[in-house]
DNA sequence: AAAAGTTGTATCAAAATTGTATCATCATCC
DNA sequence: GGATGATGATACAATTTTGATACAACTTTT
């Protein structure tokens, strides 16, 4: 489970913040002021903090110079493009920063990026007859280890954060490759390397002419 | 099936709304004033709610606030570009706002997106004895899946989306096709395949000289 | 520097889709 | 009611897509 910290006096940005972290799958705790979020940091272990820089009585730098040591990511929360707030906190060691106002889009999206960039995704996941441990990049069927290269490794991720999903090719490989795609057959092989690997020659379901998708009867 | 509420006092933009949102498979309901909305949303159970902050009796904001406990996702449409009505929506827990004047594509396109956030879009469209799983292109009858090639599905959906509507040839070619028609004979036969395979000898009228239709009788 | 492992290209085979040709049937208009 | 053109049905051929295998280029490890 992924724990957030959200330091932010404003009590209906703090809500609209907590419940949408929440909606999509983050325990989050809250602080009203810098004070109550140092104590709280100083009691628990967080993965992300979301920080105002205008508070009451500690301001957000003043926080931000507690919370560095701790090696615990940041984003700030900054009033309305003042650029200079921006600036300064990415040089403090602010990992990101959100302008209010923002959608919940951006914020769900920064939030994921500086998690994934931390390396500190969710859990183990199951699927089918397998299990992804996504901290150590580890794949296990029936408790034995199944090698798998990166690339290997990013494929099925990705097939298994969107199992029952036709993907289009097109998309499966820009997301997982990070480039466009060429026409080549570099996926299908990859596919076909999981397949043989996992023994899931009926899981992956070929779709002609669109792409593939991973399979999970619910 | 997805259901969706639209709470809005101008019969024009709910008719607008309404009619473009089943056409592409979600069912829809209407109430024309907060109180109506309210009462509806006591009854029944909905995926998303489209909800116009200038309401006679309770406006917006307080239905929203009935709202949110819910836990229904709750698409804001605003008024032209009233920037803090916006912010208010979105503090408030909007999850997404929509300025009038909207255009279909942008309707919709925040719709799915919104509900592809909550439930990871499950959009299946049910038409007469059919079901389409959008999400996995699986196309089912009795329960039991169709296996349809790929043209035969876009052809499928399109019709689908068209449903009661005669559609030209041409058209009807160049949305599926994405090229000119050239009295290629091509159309027919997909058409053909179509019926056969869902036994819809009937469903999908002929229009002689014209082209064909998809009927459902409401 | 060699070895081992990873990743992508090339090639051929197999499979599925898609479209053409043909003839039969049907609708419409004189 | 017959002529004419449009559509339905079927078979089959052409094309495209995917699977399988081998191997070459490249990286990392030893």
């Amino acid at each position: 489970m992924i724990k957030i910290l959200i330091v932010e006096d404003e009590k209906a940005i703090l809500d609209l913040i907590k419940i949408n972290l929440q909606r999509v799958g983050y325990q989050c705790e809250c602080a009203n002021n810098g004070k109550e979020g140092a104590d709280l940091l100083a009691e628990n272990d967080y993965d992300l903090v979301l920080l105002d820089i205008m508070l009451p009585h500690i301001n957000g730098y003043e926080l931000l110079e507690y919370i560095e040591p701790l090696g615990i990511p940041v984003i700030f929360v900054t009033a309305k493009g003042s650029i200079k707030d921006r600036v300064k906190g990415l040089h403090m060691g602010a990992d990101d920063y959100l302008v209010k106002p923002f959608s919940i889009d951006e914020l769900i999206a920064r939030v994921e990026s500086v998690l994934r960039r931390y390396h500190k995704g969710m859990k183990v996941i199951h699927v089918l007859d397998i299990e992804i441990d996504t901290q150590t990049r580890q794949v296990k069927q029936n408790n034995q280890i199944i090698s798998l290269t990166n690339k290997e490794y990013d494929l099925l991720l990705y097939l298994v954060q969107n199992r029952n999903t036709a993907l289009y090719r097109e998309v499966l490989y820009e997301k997982v490759w990070e480039e466009e795609w060429d026409e080549s057959r570099t996926l299908d092989l990859h596919i076909q390397r999981l397949r043989k690997k996992l023994n899931w020659h009926h899981e992956i379901k070929t779709i002609f002419k669109v792409g593939y998708m991973l399979e999970e009867h619910v």
